[in-house]
DNA sequence: GTAAACCCTGACATTAGTGTCAGAGTCAAG
DNA sequence: CTTGACTCTGACACTAATGTCAGGGTTTAC
């Protein structure tokens, strides 16, 4: 199938498309014309790569499991572990940053608030 | 003063320093060749910055209120409290998505750790 | 044969704050 | 008067995936 019918079945844009083949995740092959001609197997490895890639992996991240995990499950395939256990590890000290920032945002609110009160009270 | 001893003085780099002047934060009067004179209140005025950026806000946020808290408590300026309650908004939606990959990832390691034990014992 | 609907490459923009460099002017101490 | 430390402006780089446009080829259906 051409890079059209692919964005279609994938909803994923042909932009995308291409800057995946260039970021070495999928290489089509090319016709005479120089059309790319997507294999039927395309389809669910562009999902695949949708699906990585909502887990916040990079496209790099993405490169150096991805034709094993095409071919056999996860378990099998030795990187995907520590690249879970890296994304996971990055996203718990940024929910972390993230509370920090919560809570000293809710005291300054609450902190203005009372403020607020307080001046009511005053006239 | 200038840029180099408001920088030592305050921790930010003076490319920072530059920056926040070009966004509207703060305006030293310039010397006759040119160079940037700070006020002494400069150093209080790029700290409260500091802090800002730290809590997640943009420049163009705390150019909306900077001059205000300033001048007053926080409670005065009416800018301030929906900014706050709008970026605790974002981070409480981020956190959520955070949460969301987290899960995803913890369940996909647990798995290949069951399917690895699983295989361990078929051997 | 022509118009519409495809496809191609290459390039720039986006975010937002910071690093860094080049080329040039200024100033203070020796 | 020279050297080193400071300052100035302007510009490019960075991150990373995607949007979008320009300028051009191809194919299909009428």
């Amino acid at each position: 199938m051409k890079i059209g019918e692919l964005s279609l079945r994938t909803g994923v844009s042909i932009r995308s498309l291409r800057y995946y083949e260039q970021q070495g995740l999928i290489t089509p092959v090319r016709s005479e014309n120089g059309y790319r001609e997507y294999s039927p197997f395309a389809e669910e490895q562009v999902k695949s790569i949708k699906l990585y890639l909502n887990l916040g992996l990079s496209t790099e991240q993405i490169a150096g499991f991805l034709q094993c995990v095409l071919k056999n499950k996860e378990a099998f395939c030795q990187e995907v572990l520590p690249i879970y256990r890296q994304k996971l590890d990055e996203i718990e000290t940024q929910i972390q940053l993230l509370n920090n920032i919560k809570s000293n945002l809710e005291e300054r609110i609450q902190s203005i608030l009372d403020e607020q009160n307080t001046i009511e009270g005053e006239f």
